[in-house]
RNA sequence: GCGCCCGUAGCUCAGUGGAUAGAGCGCCUGACUACGAAUCAGGAGGUCGCAGGUUCAAGUCCUACCGGGCGCACCA
């Protein structure tokens, strides 16, 4: 379909240049049009050039059909509307894409917009000390998903989960489990538990394992010195289980990078050093504050607290300068919905070093609300009061979890409704995907068992309407990727294999398969043949597996 | 108060400045003696939060307002 663009695209420019009209190269656009009836591609040039031509839209685009160069691809051009061209391909042109998706399988759909760019991806980076929560798995598949498609369409992309196993949270999940142990020997610890230290009870699980992989270390040989060394190995068990849980969602990393490393390397400092060189430290109150005002943030930020310690944000810092440095071409953080007061510091220091600014994108991942009933609960690791990941992959399984998540758009904020959570019944619309495929796969499995024989695929025998539309989805395959992909748009996928599968349904309601003459039987099915490549791998780009039978 | 996100069918949500705003769920009516009915065909259901503006053209862009959410630490 893009070919068809292009070859359009370039006949309306050699059109206008005829004309006299050599500057409107920049006007002339090839769409889709949303209409059925508008033919299969549609250019509303003649509206846009207008003030320039002096020449009635409606007038230009009748001139334009009529001077039509026909050839193998548009089969005809019919001006409409206000001046819209909507142009007709032949179906045998069309057809050919059957063939093209038979020879390039799992290829097809592959396209070159992303230019061979490096990307990193950095999302999820749940903090070590808990379990992952619903919209860490929100941000998983979309960023897992997102990393798919824009290799898919050219990038070189890289996923990477930031553990922030450095800070005082660490110190926390220690403290943390230090009272929990306290407990399990008897003590009585609730009633003084302080309010900053993580309440939920899946500390005691870890508490417990600690206890089972070191009983020679007694309790009474552990003290407040001792959190350092219980929320280190706590981080690194939750680390573990966060591993654990996303390869069970489907979601690999290409690397961990730790906070910690970042620390031990002075990274951290240096950045300071760098800013400071740069004249854009101030030290006032008895901190050192980096002036992020003077990038657009709102605020200025603490660097060095006055007790001598960094905040959070410096490493983070120096996390951004390192992958810049590493020589990606576009730095994309996905941060959940409580980050987005962060993104303005990120972006100032990014600048201030000196990189440049339009290489980082930062999405914030939409909220995900739980609606227990009809009651909306705010779910908070800190209190302890949320849904982990872990549950929700076990109830709902990981095909309908991940396009739960990929089928809206990243940025909205959804309401998760529990009793919903089991989506494995036939309301998720994944299965309607899913079926569409694992009929193809019957029949073709039927046809192996009778096949007799090789009758040459003969694609001139597909004229029907139904046959024709399916053609048509296939070949804007690779557009759909590739606009996913520049629009950091997982959502487009769903939606377009949707259709498809729709369109499939359709046809197989309607036209019988495997009883037609050998010829037309060839022809369909080499066409189902490719449909079924088509949702196959646009499943796999969405991490969502396509059953043969179901 | 300031900043960001969101407001589209009863519900959950799509929608690239284009033509008559779409899908799923729910509701109603039909369709299997035929390759899988987890399907298909059809119907009802809309002031695109409100008001201005830009444009040949606005759900889409701009401004103000209303409503919801989240964030505004020498926490992470």
């Amino acid at each position: 379909m893009g070919e068809a663009q292009a070859h359009i695209a370039q006949a309306l420019d050699r059109m206008l240049r005829d004309k006299g009209f050599a500057q409107l190269t920049s006007y002339i656009s090839v769409d889709r049009p949303t209409e059925e009836g508008h033919g299969d591609l549609t250019s509303n040039v003649a509206l846009k050039v207008a003030r320039i031509t002096k020449i009635a839209p409606k007038e230009l685009a009748a001139e334009l059909a009529r001077n039509w160069p026909h050839d193998g691809i548009v089969e005809h051009v019919k001006a409409a509307g206000a001046g819209f061209l909507n142009f007709t391909l032949h179906t045998r042109w069309l057809a050919e894409v059957i063939n093209y998706v038979r020879v390039n399988r799992e290829r097809y759909g592959a396209s070159d917009v992303g230019h061979s760019a490096r990307v990193l991806i950095e999302f999820v980076s749940a903090n070590p000390v808990g379990p992952m929560v619903i919209v860490n798995g929100r941000a998983a598949a979309v960023g897992d998903s997102m990393a798919r498609i824009m290799n898919k369409a050219g990038y070189v992309v890289h996923r990477e989960f930031y553990v922030n196993d450095g800070g005082n949270q660490v110190l926390t999940l220690g403290h943390a489990i230090w009272l929990r142990l306290r407990e399990m020997a008897g003590e009585e610890v609730q009633s003084t538990w302080p309010e900053n230290v993580y309440p939920g009870a899946y500390v005691k699980d870890v508490a417990e394992q600690w206890h089972h992989d070191h009983p020679e270390l007694l309790l009474d040989q552990l003290n407040e010195q001792s959190w350092e060394l219980l929320g280190d190995w706590g981080a690194r068990v939750f680390q573990k289980q966060h591993e654990t849980v996303l390869r069970q969602f489907g979601v690999e990393f290409d690397r961990w990078f730790h906070e910690k490393e970042l620390r031990e390397a002075h990274a951290a400092e240096a950045i300071i050093d760098r800013l400071d060189r740069l004249g854009y430290i101030m030290n006032s109150e008895g901190a050192r504050w980096f002036l992020s005002e003077q990038f657009g943030d709102d605020k200025n930020r603490v660097m060095v607290k006055s007790d001598g310690t960094m905040t959070y944000f410096v490493p983070d810092a120096a996390y951004h300068a390192d992958k810049f440095d590493r020589g990606y071409q576009y730095v994309i953080d996905l941060l959940g919905p409580d980050h987005h007061g962060y993104v303005g510091r990120i972006r100032a220091v990014v600048e201030a070093l000196g990189y440049p600014l339009d290489r980082l994108e930062i999405l914030i991942i939409g909220l995900v609300r739980l609606l227990n009933g009809t009651e909306l609960v705010r779910m908070s690791k800190r209190k302890g009061s949320f849904v982990p990941l872990e549950d929700l992959i076990a109830e709902a399984g990981v095909d309908q979890a991940r396009y739960f998540f990929l089928e809206r758009a990243p940025e909205t904020p959804m309401d998760f409704d529990l009793d919903l959570a089991k989506l494995h019944d036939a309301k998720n619309p994944v299965y309607y995907i899913q079926y569409a495929g694992a009929r193809i796969h019957g029949i073709l499995r039927q046809w192996q068992d009778n096949s007799d024989g090789t009758v040459p695929v003969d694609l001139n025998l597909l004229v029907m309407p139904l046959e024709r539309s399916l053609m048509v989805l296939l070949s804007r395959f690779p557009d759909v990727i590739a606009r996913a992909a520049l629009d950091r748009a997982p959502q487009y996928v769903p939606r377009y294999l949707t259709d498809l599968a729709s369109a499939f349904h359709g046809f197989y309601r309607e036209h019988r398969i495997l009883d037609e003459e050998p010829g037309l039987r060839q022809a369909r099915l080499a066409l189902i043949e490719a449909v079924l490549i088509v949702l196959t791998t646009g499943l796999d780009l969405l991490g969502i597996s396509l059953p043969e039978r179901m």
